[in-house]
DNA sequence: AGAATATATGAAGTTTTCTTCAAATTTGGA
DNA sequence: TCCAAATTTGAAGAAAACTTCATATATTCT
């Protein structure tokens, strides 16, 4: 379809020119129609940009969303690992888009369309580990907050940095070391207070 | 300086406009300049947002070796919460800057300022880690490069999300937690391998 | 003070980018 | 086949941004 010619061309362009240099005519080159078609789909360039940072972000809140509801009731570790794991592969599968959107992200009034995702995320996060079988971390919350943000971040780093591909293996792991060292930590923590 | 106070209109402009919105006249004018005074000090714009970027850089590696420097020899824990509070203090120091910033990092040809600041961040924790008094981690470059990837990434989430300075002495707990519990979990692989 | 040097100004030229719209083309049904 | 609706085109007007430079102001030194 146009509309996703056009959506790709603006990944495109976005990681080859940054976002500085984007304009509404390179993105209609490079989708193969002509400006006029991009603005029969778009009222104006923010529009665009909005969109496709739209469609990624509900993609990777959902992936996320849909791992922790299939991991209700198991261990805090075994929770650790499928959120990393399902971040890691909803990134993975779109890498080049994910690095390219970091770029547009805050350039937008989409503050509110990032902070709602993250809502999203740290909702579900908070709800699996309120279930889990070896206790529940101290201030859900928190913990679900922190975890999505080292999960994030830590991976858009790498991205960032383009890493090859193959080092996804390697981030997964140390990711889930991680993770699992901090909720057990977190339990501990939370035992201690009590 | 006149130069100092381009530097920080530049921020300023970043913050309230965003990267695709900053243009030479917007920063000449919050400077207090004309346009003209701006082009006396940078060939063009991309060369003043590379400078901004740069002397920022610098400011954050030189902390963080600073206090991987002044740890060697001391329990991994203890590095854990050094490395963290050296980062965490370094952006507050310019909290504004830091999120301001990571709009314009990629759009420039800056990969190698920012591979080179990493690399050192890198390095400095490498080198203390490895002087563990309690037993140095497995893989030093790849615990090192997590370490930093998630201090990093967890930082820079929280800042966009333009949470309170308040908010900040929990994310430092947190994360303090979390790299303390990756660290020992690192070294219990480590034994468990060897 | 007066000359020499350094710094600042901002209007104007040039280039880039955004957006529109009348005309051309394609599509799908009668 | 033929027509009407939907889609596409890209040249061109309008707006925004980059950069230059001749002129003006300030600073420093003798």
């Amino acid at each position: 379809m146009t509309v996703d010619a056009i959506f790709e061309a603006t990944i495109q362009v976005l990681l080859s020119h940054g976002s500085m240099r984007l304009n509404t005519t390179r993105v209609a080159l490079r989708a193969g129609v002509s400006v006029g078609t991009l603005y029969q789909y778009f009222p104006n360039k923010q529009a665009l940009l909005f969109a496709v940072l739209e469609r990624h972000l509900e993609m990777i809140v959902s992936a996320v969303e849909v791992a922790c509801h299939d991991h209700h009731g198991v261990g805090t570790e075994a929770m650790a690992e499928a959120v990393v794991k399902a971040y890691l592969q909803a990134k993975a599968k779109q890498s080049d888009v994910s690095s390219a959107l970091n770029l547009i992200a805050v350039e937008l009034d989409a503050r509110n369309l990032i902070e709602a995702a993250n809502q999203r995320g740290e909702e579900a996060i908070a709800a699996m580990l309120s279930t889990a079988s070896d206790g529940r971390p101290g201030d859900l919350q928190v913990v679900a907050q922190t975890l999505l943000a080292a999960i994030y971040g830590t991976v858009r780093t790498f991205y960032e940095r383009g890493s090859p591909p193959a080092a996804g293996d390697k981030v997964e792991k140390q990711l889930t070391v991680m993770c699992r060292a901090y909720l057990s930590a977190s339990r501990r923590e939370e035992r201690a207070q009590a």
